[in-house]
DNA sequence: GATGAATGAGGCTTCATTCAT
DNA sequence: AATGAATGAAGCCTCATTCAT
């Protein structure tokens, strides 16, 4: 059931399964992922028949968007770990920026019942989202290190918080999402900062602890 | 707090009537509103004939619904004007609380377009809209003015930022959500107090700059 | 099954059950039979329950119609040939006229076949049937006799003649269609007189010929 | 001499295609067009999906069925036009014989009022009915002026004439039907001759007058 | 391998009939 | 007895998936 397909694919079907998860992420951020397989087919410009030889079902197509976004964003946060000097905008850079983080951080809030528990169970999916979880821990536990971000907030608190904001963009014109979200997001910043306020409620949050 | 239909209707029929929305307003909080019209019927305990008496179709629900949720809250934000004498509270409080608070939150994202439209135009939908983002753009300023708001956003910043919250709690067992709500809450809430930092970029938001 | 009533109706349940058959027979002649039933009820000016309560079915009602119609063509059909002294314009005047008799007329084209089978099978109506085509008989063999008719039809041609040319008044507006009647009418009649020219093919036609 | 699709098909699917016109047009002639799609699928021997992938509802399948009679019937005219050396029996040959000719000339009869519209608001329906006009009254024309038609008929009264007789033919079993029809007919055309009796009352019909 | 046609299950809606008021 | 609300079977149409070309 996974999408990881099993043997070296020759050329031109590699180009059309490329053609096909670039479409579908693209299909998936602006309408969400229960549009009808004909039209994704005919967004990535092949045939319903193609579409269905390289995914046998919507599940097999949506495992495939979702290792490809979660792979896209943890490349995103390594390279952001390295570039920049601080903790705190590397964070902040992991979490903005292409579709396929966008799509990566709305996940959760994305997917049918049925089809969550699908994801859930896929072993490669477990295996990136496992190591993008450490990736951006490292990057909270080094903005706590270095001053900037609250001590009081998980990796969980964190990524749920950009997720709702992603979240937010969506139903509105370009224009007004990013105006939006440029303003909601130096909100929620501001409230991520150091401060000495009281203690948030209860523990750190783990980014387990919102998804399961 | 719901809309009163047109004529008055047998005392059966009205308890169903409530009994359908009710179930919808429940079925649109955990599912969104697409489910199959059967299944809100068997939700309601009516068969479907019943539901399209009342609601010839989908969106006459759906109407229905949100005229019943932004109603409900209209009402609560009036209360909380009221009861509490500090508006920041007021604020939270009527952001806060019942099923359809969190339904009518959540509106601008639960439509597809077509149906968006229909909801925009509805003129019962219209007036109480408008009197929701009066009562709430009192209490946005009430708030400035007695110095726990910050100067610097507009009601639209508000609402939006409760409504991403509040979406948050979907997908998730109840206790988790209601933990993740808590603890996101109150970091937006840290964000959303008077401080010093640097004035948010644009100017304010109000309510219909986010949703038109 | 028939719709006679098998016992005196108060006079106000009487009263419905004759606004009911009225309605009916002119939202037949207008839309069919198969309008719905509310629909008729509505035009009745009572509610369903009470039309149900008449008429078990919708192929009781259409049976009362037909007996209706049926009853009220043979009495005109008695009268013309009371009234006129030429058999010619006796027939012509038995199958023009009020709405019932082009319904009359019109009723073999009008139903599924499922309904004329259990029309067909009613008692009530073999025999209003078995009159009325006493009575055309009578009529055409009269005209034959004075010589107006020609020879060699037999009343099922006269009959089928005018059923069609009542049918093509449908779906026109009333001016339109009652002008074109009077003009295919009349050729039709120039058809029918007698003359000289080579006899029609094969015997003339009994009513039984043309429904059974 | 159906209109062609606009694009080519491939060969099963223009067998499809056929097939489901064809049995529409059977259907059609029996049973009326109102008939469920499901039916019409099963006669044509394809799936549901099928018919509605070639037609997208109803009034498509209608229109096409629409379009396949009138054009069967031109082409059927023009044929009779160039064969017969005498006008009137060009005529009567123009208005008997294929279930598409007995279609289309019931077609006025046959639709609800919607459909009546879309169908008289379609192009390529208004193009083949305009050239059967157009050929009818050339026939009529020129069997006035051989003497054999009176000449107080105009094209729409014969039409009119001619889709009575056939609509006539309907619910009865075949043999029957077909012996009425000859009767009926061999009446009417009594009454088409040129004789010497009164005018008609009104002047000739055209087409246009018993359409529109 | 690619294509797009065919299939049929499933959701939406109407309406004949039954039943509570 | 009259009313109109409730029910659910049946028709319409869409779309996920399979299969012939």
């Amino acid at each position: 059931m996974t999408a990881l397909p099993p043997v070296r694919l020759r050329a031109d079907a590699r180009r059309n399964r490329d053609k096909i998860v670039a479409a579908a992420v693209h299909a998936f951020t602006e309408d969400g992922p229960y549009l009808p397989m004909e039209e994704i087919a005919r967004l990535a410009g092949v045939g319903v028949g193609t579409l269905y030889r390289h995914f046998p079902d919507r599940d097999a197509l949506i495992m495939a968007v979702v290792q490809d976004s979660l792979g896209t964003m943890l490349a995103r946060a390594r390279a952001a770990a390295v570039d920049e000097p601080c903790a705190w905008d590397a964070l902040i850079r992991s979490m903005s920026g292409s579709p396929e983080i966008r799509l990566a951080l709305r996940l959760p809030n994305l997917f049918q019942p049925a089809t969550t528990e699908v994801i859930r169970a896929d072993p490669e999916i477990r295996r990136i989202r496992g190591e993008l979880m450490a990736q951006i821990d490292t990057l909270v536990q080094a903005a706590q290190q270095e001053g900037t971000l609250r001590a009081d907030v998980g990796t969980g608190d964190v990524v749920h918080l950009f997720s709702l904001l992603l979240q937010g963009m969506q139903k509105m014109p370009r224009e007004v999402g990013e105006a939006v979200y440029e303003r909601s997001c130096a909100i929620v910043l501001d409230g991520l900062r150091t401060r000495r306020g009281p203690l948030l409620p209860g523990g750190p949050l783990t980014l387990r602890d919102i998804t399961e």
